[in-house]
RNA sequence: CGGGGUGUGGCGCAGCCCGGUAGCGCGCUUGCUUUGGGAGCAAGAUGUCGAGAGUUCGAAUCCCUCCACCCCGACCA
């Protein structure tokens, strides 16, 4: 290829809208241009590195025995309504309407194209499994396309649906899909990991995330080290810490300190001069559930971590974070100042499965099953302490009135009698603190030396409602979890009968009798493959394209191209040499001054340069530099050709 | 959808507060010189100042409405 004959068209300034790094490099190398939100043209650059990411995809799915197909973007919306997913859908699914006014989508994805299909062509045990697979054009009406290519709202997308007999067989597809990607993704010269998922809305019994690791990723993800256990950490489960010097440290008595201005627990705890694990963060949010609208609910997190949202939602259901004026309402006190001493909390045991798990982790027994316990949700027949067994638990100094009014005034004290009683949710890691610090509900002011069981009733709720963070015990009980960041490129579900029982699609088994099939669905996002490519592989001067996914493998940059007879010559009888040997060849043919060549194909990527320039020819010599080289090479003009190919692998 | 911000030649920006000739850098065109790290000089072209309505003798600038885009939240490959 020469330089002429393509469209280069590089930007020395990236556009003002253009947030994250890959988004600049892909506009400022020209690969893209924008046409609407979240709409993008792929221009010739950056076609050939989008083909390059769809042609291995392509390769190792064939290889796996799956089927290419192609089905169309625009399907009917009954369909959708056959499937129960249209209405819930929601304006995600661009709709439209056809002159006879029929409805139709533009497809986000095909679950109810492919089960069509299969339903109408597949009718025998003997023609399953089968796994069809498309690279085709999505469209998500996401609310907020952004970051370029990463979250648009059209995009690429490799959407692979099997059908099967059985879950075994279903299951046994799933490991060679998850082989397939692995193979996939390091082949695309990616540093990527795979994460256990949530099954999440589309429901099944299994799924896995595959993400390409990357500092600007939106997703947090957590693994351990000394085993193979990832997670998203939406998912990954916080096991309750052993207390530091359980049992030992004495009580502390509770004292109301005054802590003027420091509404955050960081504050508070650089003020106080204790460590930040000792404080105790409160929030308060309001559910939005059908069977529990407008409950307020307190929320108890050690100082250090984090709320997880996702973990939240499942225990609680629909919720928002409470307003200011609806917290100084039911607690008295601004926020960065409340906590759970002396309020009414709803007393509810029905939810006290943290609870035995925090006392499991108290009682001796071995490391091994002590983790081991707290990896699943003991099941819930697990008898559960009772009112009245846990009230030998509690001091009793407790006092009668559930409000200490050395700690609330009058008026608050009627405020809160007027209130309902507030739902207490206390994260494990709270619920084995001593002496923590927290909000004392009154502006200004925290409590010192707080402890369950004395100055507030023992928790009855305690659950999973934290971030991991690094360090604390894996889930498997191997070591201790790490955490970074990924974009998320790839995901596999087991998605078991529920579309195929929605749309009918059976099969006749062995003997005759109809059956649901089992189904697996394996999705990549291979517009976001380039985008989280060039996350991962940039510098200063511009892209760094692995080789596979390069626009070019090499690229010949000439000195002088128009001039020198001798440079013209050997540069193009190297480029139809390179070529003829199947290497992916670019000829900067364009004269332009040596600087501007260099810095356009540094901006693009191209992973391997050859400079031909009459200097070097006159010992025979050529210069070779890696993208990310600090110095260039010589290289025998005879051995140039061998060289790049060894380079190339 | 809620919160914040921005719209001025292809790109990056100034001008707006305090109304009065639309400006700079890059890019583009032509010529000459230059040619191993985004060249120099000279001459040029390119704007309904996001749209509409209003105030005013006069609006990029002030007021109103709308639109687009970007950022932060919930969704997803």
């Amino acid at each position: 290829m020469r330089a002429s004959q393509f469209f280069i068209n590089t930007l020395k300034e990236a556009p003002s809208d253009a947030e994250i790094i890959s988004h600049q490099l892909m506009l400022r190398a020209g690969l893209i241009r924008r046409l609407a939100g979240g709409i993008y043209t792929w221009m010739p650059l950056g076609l050939r590195v989008l083909r390059k990411v769809e042609n291995i995809i392509r390769e190792e799915m064939n290889r796996a025995g799956a089927m290419e197909m192609l089905m169309p973007a625009v399907q009917p919306f009954e369909l959708w309504e056959e499937s129960g997913r249209g209405p819930k859908y929601g304006p995600e699914l661009l709709r439209l309407k056809d002159r006879h006014q029929r409805e139709f989508v533009i497809g986000p994805t095909h679950e109810e194209v492919i089960t069509d299909v299969v339903r109408r062509e597949v009718k025998s045990y003997r023609q399953l499994p089968r796994h069809f697979y498309q690279i085709q054009t999505k469209f998500r009406d996401e609310i907020r396309p952004r970051f370029g290519v990463m979250r648009g709202r059209e995009f690429l997308m490799k959407d692979g649906y099997s059908f099967h007999t059985s879950f075994e067989d279903l299951r046994r597809e799933y490991q060679v899909m998850y082989e397939t990607y692995t193979r996939i993704f390091t082949r695309l010269g990616l540093k990527f990991r795979a994460v256990a998922a949530d099954t999440g809305a589309i429901g099944g019994t299994g799924s896995h995330e595959f993400h390409v690791l990357a500092d600007s990723g939106e997703d947090g993800l957590a693994y351990c080290p000394d085993s193979d256990y990832a997670a998203n950490v939406e998912l990954a489960e916080a096991l309750t810490p052993l207390p530091v010097g359980a049992g030992d440290t004495p009580l502390a008595a509770m004292q109301k300190v005054a802590t003027p201005g420091k509404a955050r627990c960081e504050d508070v705890a650089e003020f106080l001069k204790l460590p930040l694990t000792q404080t105790v963060k409160c929030i308060a949010l309001v559910t939005q559930g059908e069977d529990n609208p407008g409950e307020f609910n307190l929320l108890l997190l050690r100082g250090d971590h984090s709320l997880n949202e996702i973990k939240t939602q499942k225990h609680l259901g629909e919720f928002r974070f409470a307003r200011e004026d609806e917290i100084v309402a039911v607690l008295g006190s601004k926020p960065g100042y409340i906590g759970p001493v002396g309020i009414r909390e709803k007393s509810d045991t029905s939810s006290s499965n943290g609870l035995i798990n925090t006392l499991q982790y108290r009682s001796p027994v071995s490391n091994e099953i002590k983790a081991r316990g707290l990896i699943n949700t003991p099941p819930r027949e697990t008898p559960i302490p009772t009112e009245s067994s846990m009230n030998g638990l509690i001091n009793s100094a407790q006092p009668k009135s559930p409000l200490p009014t050395t700690y609330a005034e009058e008026g608050l004290i009627n405020t809160l009698r007027r209130t309902p009683p507030i739902r207490v949710v206390v994260d494990r890691s709270v619920a084995v603190m001593r002496n923590f610090v927290c909000g004392a509900n009154d502006e200004g002011f925290h409590l010192t030396g707080v402890n369950f069981g004395r100055d507030l009733p023992i928790p009855n709720e305690i659950a999973d409602i934290r971030n991991v963070v690094e360090g604390d015990p894996s889930p498997d009980g191997k070591g201790a979890l790490q955490l970074c960041r990924g974009i998320e490129v790839g995901h596999i579900f087991q998605l078991r009968t529920k579309y195929a029982e929605a749309l009918n699609c059976t099969f006749l088994d062995e003997n005759g009798k109809d059956q649901v099939m089992e189904m697996g669905c394996y999705g990549i996002g291979v517009t976001r493959i380039v985008g989280a490519a060039i996350e991962q592989g940039n510098d200063e001067r511009g892209i760094v394209f692995p080789t596979a996914i390069a626009p070019f493998s090499v690229v010949i940059v000439p000195m002088n191209f128009a001039k020198s007879e001798t440079v013209r010559h050997a540069a193009m009888a190297l480029h139809d040499q390179l070529q003829t040997a199947g290497i992916d060849v670019m000829l900067d043919d364009r004269d332009e001054r040596a600087g501007s060549m260099f810095a356009d194909w540094e901006l693009i990527g191209v992973p391997h340069r050859v400079v031909v320039g009459e200097r070097g020819l006159k010992d025979g010599n050529l210069e070779y530099k890696g993208r990310t080289d600090s110095e260039a090479t010589l290289v025998d003009l005879a051995d140039m050709c061998a060289f790049l190919q060894k380079k190339i692998g």
